[in-house]
DNA sequence: CGCGATTTGTGCACGGCTTCACAAACACTT
DNA sequence: AAGTGTTTGTGAAGCCGTGCACAAATCGCG
């Protein structure tokens, strides 16, 4: 429907369409990514939305409305062409280009996400190391040589820097966000737990190992007080208050199939 | 509303109520706690939903709202007190009591997480390393010893796991997490980028860390045919189109606010 | 060429989340 | 005691995302 790469009439200079995507596809796309690069090595060429659905661990409905929305058309009765929609949603995501990302706060985290493979062959390539402690700069770590922060703005000019990961503590995490969308950042990855503040136009994500496990912690909580209300329940039977017996979902932002099916295809 | 904790007719044995929140309330009460753990540092006892608000970055009506599910009481014309505020939180996340972690995968990640201050004071602990290379097992990272993979269920007993952790390579990570569930674990935060299949009642986050620079490389791209749209637009003033005008927030899970404002309080 | 099998694309309804806006409640001053 | 100013708690409206269900499209085969 968005055809956003389609040639337009030649010869007449139309600006590409963009399509602007749901949020929530938008999150979802790189898992299906992930999920055909992992069929595309198997040999398959065409996948169906029911396939590549159990694979990123979705429902098929959904995958079929997210690819409508960028115009990939797959083909009835067949599915999807992998090379196609891999080449499709990479153009999308903008990772035609190879994207370069600086790491600032080289310690315990920073070291891991320096030498963490998952980040090549996705089209991201760590080109900038960056630290406050003078005592590290100068170390190398792989092919790169850690760099202070105060020449930050030259770093990220010279390496063509679009992204920026903060891996420091969470008293300098304000601080290094200032400087990053100083120099011209405008994406930013944050580790620090901690609330950043940055002007309109930046766009910050964080990931706070913590939370994650305060959330699990929840559902752990909230099973043991089902079992407790279900053994009392056993024992003086009663069949009293419903808030309950809500049947809910175990929610996660990936939730868990319900089914433990590896199902792979039709019958 | 939902007086979980409250005294029931005293001396009528009532299985406590357990307030069973919007998923994504959930995901915020572990920011709130972050926030209120900060302020009350500063002395500070009593806080407004919107200073509460503006520290964990959200929205004032969403705090009160997510608030007022568990029950919490602030008073009006003042605001909560952040003490209590805290015992409820950390109480419906299931903080009272530590909970165990295990970290499966000794790899880069796996060193940085056993070494992450940000777990302790936080209700969580590392308890146990687990690893599939025998030359591992038997290494010293501050006070756990590496165990085998083999060992995991008597680990999980002794240990008294809770969850579990996944940094190995995306190949192991179904293979741990089947292993995880038959040891009796039902949380698991999975850092290796696929897809894990468990049962029903079994809890499964995701964090992967490409993905989450694919959706950042999004939202770049995103801005780059804007400018490019909008240059466009100012060398032939035409105003067609109108797909690409829609006015979007620069979505992120907790959204950038839209102004610079550190603002505290009042007029 | 026609027919059945398969799979996409999408209209539609439903539920959850967000946000506004306002009455009720409380503190504090006069 | 009454009035003023502040802040909570929540009804109601709107929006977004999800999932069902089905028509349309394509393939393969007889």
């Amino acid at each position: 429907m968005n055809q956003f790469t389609g040639p337009g009439e030649p010869g007449e200079m139309v600006v590409p369409e963009f399509p602007d995507l749901p949020e929530a596809t938008v999150t979802r796309l790189p898992e299906y990514l992930r999920a055909l690069h992992q069929l595309a090595q198997s040999g398959v060429e065409t996948i169906s939305s029911e396939t590549l659905a159990a694979a990123a661990g979705v429902n098929s409905a959904k995958v079929r409305k997210d690819l409508s929305h960028l115009g990939s058309y797959g083909t009835r009765g067949v599915g999807y062409e992998i090379a196609r929609l891999i080449r499709q949603i990479e153009q999308v995501l903008g990772l035609t280009q190879q994207r370069n990302v600086a790491l600032i706060g080289i310690g315990n985290l920073g070291h891991a996400l320096a030498g963490y493979a998952g980040f090549v062959n996705r089209g991201f390539r760590v080109s900038a190391l960056v630290d406050a402690d003078p005592a590290r700069v100068g170390e190398r770590l792989g092919d790169i040589t850690v760099t202070h922060i105060d020449d930050l703005a030259a770093t990220v000019a010279e390496k063509q820097i679009t992204i920026g990961v903060i891996t420091t503590p969470a008293s300098a995490a304000q601080e290094v966000a200032d400087r990053l969308v100083a120099a011209g950042v405008r994406s930013i990855l944050n580790f620090a737990p901690c609330v950043v503040t940055v002007p309109d136009g930046v766009d910050v994500r964080n990931v706070d190992l913590a939370i994650e496990l305060q959330i699990l912690s929840f559902h752990e909580q909230r099973r043991a007080f089902d079992r407790a209300r279900r053994a009392h329940a056993d024992g003086a039977a009663d069949s009293e208050g419903v808030t309950l017996a809500t049947p809910r979902r175990t929610g996660s932002r990936t939730h868990a199939p319900a089914r433990k099916a590896r199902k792979v295809v039709g019958p």
